[in-house]
RNA sequence: GGAACUGUGGUGUAGUCGGUUUAACACACCGGCCUGUCAAGCCGGAGAUCGCGGGUUCGAGUCCCGUCAGUUCCGCCA
């Protein structure tokens, strides 16, 4: 293993071509292949920018010690410094799937940077190793173009939405990541203090209060690529650290944060995609989304929209429907073009399916050449059909499913069945994107468990002003100034106007069941700073993260985090989280339970 | 907290209803040969007791139970 001695890089493997013939060049970079052949050598050397054909042949003297010598002990992975000519390939041998395939560097001098072990996997094959063992050599994993290329994309995204939203006259400002638990929202990840015995920072779960702080103190557009921390089961979609692009405007309504927020996304999507957005993106209300896609984040790239037909079959003949009405529940449905062709055991399926999420059952209807078939024909009267079929437009062919239940239940069924079918026939072209905003969500919801009234969105939200007396009599009903983003059924950001008068933001905390003295405990320094002069504002947060995802056609986010965690919220590479030695834990005046204890006090053993 | 799927040499897979196997194949690895390959080739070699622990059985990689790990989903995620 040599240093690089007098070898200074000079050039980049991928950037070479036949222009550089006749050029003495130094590369440095990886071994991707050695094709030894005795009296040749042939090493395709790796570097960020692509990979070149080095070749060597006894020429560069074959002497004990000779750079010749030196290839034929090289492996891959090695780290080679090279020195040598450019040339054009010999006639018939040059490779036309190469990027430099029309050029070989005939090289003299070769330096062994580094060494490498047979590797658990070779960069190369990555894609198709297990996942666990890529993330355990998370560093070999990602020694490939196409890492590089998503994190290439990865930093142009970021660049292109700073550059527009600098243009847009926005600071970008960073917020502490030690900060106060807040007792609303996600679990806490806690940092103990040393300095003050049992207490306890929080990271954030999002910079929410300071940025609204940051209004306040008349910065009126800030902007922040922010990590945020929340301790809860991970997802697909879902780590417990990840990035917001986290931004907020003073003086502004629910319109202005949603043309902006359109606008920057028409900007990235322009110039990172080519793709040409046409906005506005369309609204609707949580309550038209619910009824109409049976989710509050719709994907809107296929049909199969829910269809209420409640009236349509109150007085029905059959007691299924009839009495889930009466008992003011709603009957409502699919109609599934082409869905007659089912077989019965994907019908059972789609049963089973639609009971295991909370319908009591799923009731079908083959619109067939030879009329309708369906195990409530006997109990459903003729011209009760036809209204079914008139009212959903079902065609010759077509498969109906209709859900008789409590609206809540029948909604979450058949958004979920919606998206079954869709996934089962096909349906979902995945080179659209498709945008929606939903808006007027609810600005509470009950709590079963705690038994309590909980902000939606988060307690800082503001409430429409012609709801703002239905806070006493119908919390239920009192809807948000809050709007989310959402992009092929992925939620993509949130964000709303919030509260900036103290009044108002005491009495969103009582509607909450947040006592005054709580209250003041846990918020006080920020019910304060409302009363020294807060600007109305607003803002949303994107999932940085989510959005990459998407715009690059990945399965999950941990495809565009270069270090991610597994599902138990482990890192396989660095085996964290880990025990630690119990001088750690007294300095931070913490004790742990018996059992913690044992496994602390064995890794101090190996540990010392 | 729950459900499902996955777990065989370094890697990716095969291994059919439990009984021909000394657990097979490809790539990687080691040794040898080879001056134009780029999935280099040819010859030879080493390497897994089948995630782990129980059980059923005359006999288990193959069946059952438990457990661990990874993934997906539900709950959870203001």
């Amino acid at each position: 293993m040599e240093s690089s001695g007098e070898l200074k890089r000079t050039h980049s493997c991928g950037d070479l071509s036949a222009k550089n013939a006749g050029q003495d060049v130094v590369l440095m970079g990886w071994v991707q292949k050695r094709r030894d052949h005795g009296g040749v050598i042939f090493l395709d050397l790796r570097d960020r920018s692509g990979v070149v054909q080095v070749v060597l042949s006894p020429d560069a003297g074959d002497s004990p010690g000779s750079s010749f010598e030196r290839a034929s002990s090289v492996r891959a992975e090695y780290v080679l410094a090279v020195s040598g000519l450019v040339r054009r390939r010999p006639p018939g041998t040059e490779n036309p799937r190469m990027a430099t395939g029309e050029i070989e560097v005939a090289t003299t001098e070769l330096n062994i940077l580094n060494t490498a072990r047979a590797l658990p996997f070779y960069p190369e094959d990555a894609a198709s190793v297990d996942e666990a063992l890529r993330l355990r050599y998370r560093y070999l994993d990602l020694r490939r173009p196409e890492c590089w290329r998503i994190f290439n994309m990865r930093q142009r995204a970021a660049a292109l939405i700073r550059e527009f939203l600098t243009k847009r006259n926005f600071l970008e400002i960073e917020t502490p990541i030690l900060t106060r638990s807040t007792p609303e929202g996600a679990r806490d990840y806690l940092v103990p203090s040393r300095v003050h015995p049992g207490e306890f920072f929080a990271l954030p779960q999002s910079p929410q209060l300071f940025k609204q702080m940051l209004m306040i103190a008349g910065f009126e557009r800030y902007v922040q690529f922010a990590r945020c921390f929340r301790d809860e089961d991970l997802r697909a979609d879902r780590q417990p650290e990840f990035t917001q692009v986290d931004l907020e405007m003073s003086f502004v309504d629910e319109q202005d944060i949603q043309r902006l927020t359109e606008e920057m996304l028409a900007y990235l999507f322009g110039k990172f995609l080519d793709v040409e957005l046409s906005i506005p993106f369309p609204r609707l209300t949580y309550r038209e989304s619910m009824r109409r896609y049976g989710s509050d984040k719709p994907d809107l790239r296929f049909g199969l929209e829910i269809e209420d037909v409640s009236s349509l079959l109150a007085e029905s003949s059959c007691r299924v429907f009839a009495g889930a009405v009466k008992s003011g529940g709603v009957v409502r449905g699919i109609r599934v073009p082409g869905g007659a062709g089912f077989s019965r055991k994907v019908l059972d399926e789609l049963t089973q399916l639609a009971v295991e999420w909370g319908a009591h059952g799923l009731a079908w209807f083959i619109l067939g050449e030879k009329g309708v078939r369906s195990p409530l024909l006997k109990t459903i009267k003729p011209e009760e059909i036809d209204a079914l079929l008139s009212a959903m437009g079902g065609q010759t062919g077509d498969l109906l499913l209709l859900i008789a239940a409590q609206r809540q239940t029948a909604e979450e069924v058949l958004g979920r069945l919606r998206l079954h079918l869709a996934g089962m026939l096909d349906l979902i072209d995945d080179k659209q994107f498709s945008f929606v905003w939903i808006t007027e969500f609810p600005l509470l919801e009950y709590n079963e468990d705690e038994e309590r009234w909980e902000a939606v969105h988060h307690p800082f939200t503001s409430v429409l002003e012609e709801d703002l007396p239905l806070l006493k009599t119908h919390p239920e009903r009192a809807r948000a100034r809050a709007y989310d983003i959402v992009l092929n059924g992925v939620e993509l950001g949130g964000g709303s106007i919030r509260i900036h008068r103290r009044d108002l933001q005491e009495q969103i905390f009582d509607a909450i069941g947040l006592e005054a003295q709580d209250a003041q405990e846990k918020f006080g320094f920020f019910l304060e700073a409302l009363d020294y002069g807060a600007p109305p504002h607003g803002g949303i947060a994107f999932g940085f993260d989510r959005l990459l995802m998407l715009m690059l056609d990945l399965e999950t986010i941990r495809d565009v985090i270069p270090f991610p965690k597994t599902q138990k919220a482990t890192c396989l590479l660095t085996g964290a989280p880990a025990p630690v030695i119990s001088k750690q834990l007294r300095e931070l005046h913490i004790c742990c339970s018996q059992e913690n204890k044992k496994k602390e006090q064995n890794e101090e053993q190996t540990d010392s």
